[in-house]
DNA sequence: CTGAAAGCGCTTACAG
DNA sequence: CTGAAAGCGCTTACAG
């Protein structure tokens, strides 16, 4: 690989002035014919600066990490392109890891910090996990910023509007003549199950309708969690005839257990999910949901550490734009009485 | 940051001994007293190596990038947990790339080997590229491997028994007592669409049943080819009584088109899919599938890779163990016929 | 307008 | 048994 040095020799200058030229120095005064041979002498030797030796000047790694609890999930895969593609824009590169490395015992976080390997964290915290818990295993002074979590106490964060999906899903729900409406819930130590349920509440209180308990759920955001808050709902009593389903995942599990159950989907019940992904057009029904703008956050969250990077200090950032709109697909209808009440 | 120097200072010792008794340098003849005192400096210090400085004087950056077409896919993500547990065993870390940084326009991976960012590639082609196109857009002396891929001309390939896979979905379903047995398969162009197709003749040749070429199909892995696979089907004429499909992303697919004709599986149509991820257990029915060594394709490819860099040479492995396995569920059962003829 | 030099934090061949 | 020194390839304050 051409070096610095071999550009330099074959312009007749020193290291410095190639340098500086390729840096684009300001501060750099240099005669137009000087600064053209440099750059022939460029073309001509494909140069490619060697990172490590740049990295080592500039005390910066020029990577960051992303650590999600679960790269399996189709969830975290929009806002990870977003992260890519606006890291790679500003020349960072971008390092998959699993939320598992914040480990009090393997702290790979910690290690990768030390080492200067990465210059910063974006986090997607489990769901079963303290939030603060990351402020015990983070280095101090790492640049770090928290993604779907509103207002982190302690770190920056990022998170889409939560609040207005779900208010969205329900008055959707309200609008179709529903008056019995459920909500499959997250867990309620996330932020986001937290706005996603007062959402849901606004939407029922606007509609002047009142709220049973005894049809929300909180068992989180997985298919299994799905499957075990529909089985939960059936042996309490009479079901709603529609639910929010807080989390697309988890509308996956409601729907099979409805089949199993013998429930007919949007017959007997009515499904809104939030999260647009792939599955929810290939499910039985197809899925309606609540799309969200999961590249922007992903943008966002880059944005933002980059910012801390800087220098810039904490931040806490909403993204609603593009806001959250439904994706009508088959999962929904009318209620059976209003419909009948309408013939 | 602790440096060397630090430690050195603290150790009343030159850097070089600091260095040499960190890196377990077998050429090191040191007196225990000695040894002992640096160690010592070390916890004082809780000194870790700067990973930039090690990088440009090793001329390694410790880093391998895993390209796949889409991070969205279950299917990449055991693969990309065993790459990333066994590149961590070695101390290397991994960057996630998406298969169009091979691109003639704008090549990152080129630029990436280049600035010596990455050490080695492990790539996943897209089901629709030539599979020799990455030899012109790979560095020519940039280490690779290529998973998912058997005996790539070119470069090192790992791969799992596809064959096999294929076989073994297809006999399950002739021990059922199925005689009329049809294939959606992936793309011809891939190497795994042809060994499973292999293997699925092999199995019918076996089982001394003909092969019919109206019941085979060739879309591809996605769910829109599944659904496009059976609509095909159904308008060809006759249906068989099963079908072995080669990946679980096409039988959703496959499933929801069966679905809208109002087909039942597995009443009027059994489905046996390769690949085992989270989704087959939550369709309608949940799918029997045929359970495959990802995690161990990764790390396989991970070690390939390993020895590539360290200047191993070309090879193709093909990951067996463990084999193949088939996960009954309810996407399955006896043809109708030979139910009716048993009673 | 351009260059010489220091220094980022390591590793390692060499000297003693 | 241990140390001094070169050098990996950059950037940048400073000198002229």
């Amino acid at each position: 690989m051409a070096r610095l040095r071999d550009v330099a020799a074959r312009a007749g200058v020193s290291v410095s002035v190639v340098s500086r030229v390729l840096n684009e120095d300001p501060k750099l005064r240099i005669r137009e014919e000087t600064r053209a041979r440099v750059l022939r002498a460029i073309d001509g030797t494909n140069y490619t600066h060697n990172h490590a030796a740049r990295a080592l000047r500039l005390r910066r790694s020029g990577a960051i990490a992303l650590l999600i609890p679960d790269v399996t999930n189709a969830i975290f895969s929009e806002p990870s392109r977003g992260v890519a593609e606006t890291a790679a824009e500003a020349d960072l590169v971008v390092l998959l890891g699993r939320s598992e490395w914040l480990d009090a015992e393997n702290n790979v976080v910690a290690k990768l910090s030390h080492q200067g390997r990465v210059d910063g964290f974006i986090i997607q915290l489990r769901d079963e996990e303290r939030s603060t818990k990351v402020l015990d295993l983070l280095p101090v002074d790492a640049p770090a910023v928290v993604m779907n979590w509103h207002q982190h106490k302690g770190l920056s964060s990022v998170a889409m509007d939560d609040f207005e999906a779900a208010r969205l899903a329900t008055s959707f729900l309200v609008d179709l003549g529903h008056r019995s409406i459920g909500l499959i819930g997250g867990l309620p130590q996330t932020s986001t199950a937290r706005a996603r349920e007062r959402g849901f509440r606004r939407a029922l209180a606007d509609a002047g309708i009142a709220m049973r308990r005894d049809w929300m759920t909180q068992f989180g955001y997985t298919p299994g969690a799905g499957r075990v808050a529909l089985q939960h709902l059936l042996s309490a009593g009479t079901l709603p005839t529609c639910l929010v389903v807080a989390n697309v995942n988890a509308a996956v599990g409601v729907l099979s257990a409805a089949h199993d159950a013998g429930l007919d989907v949007p017959e007997q019940l009515s499904i809104v999910a939030i999260h647009d992904t792939w599955i929810a057009e290939h499910t039985s029904p197809p899925l309606t949901t609540v799309r969200m703008p999961f590249y922007e956050l992903g943008a966002a969250a880059a944005r933002t550490l980059m910012g801390v990077i800087e220098g810039g200090g904490k931040h806490h950032v909403l993204v609603r734009d593009p806001p959250p709109v439904i994706m009508p697909r088959r999962s929904h209808m009318s209620p059976a009485g209003s419909r009948r009440a309408r013939r």
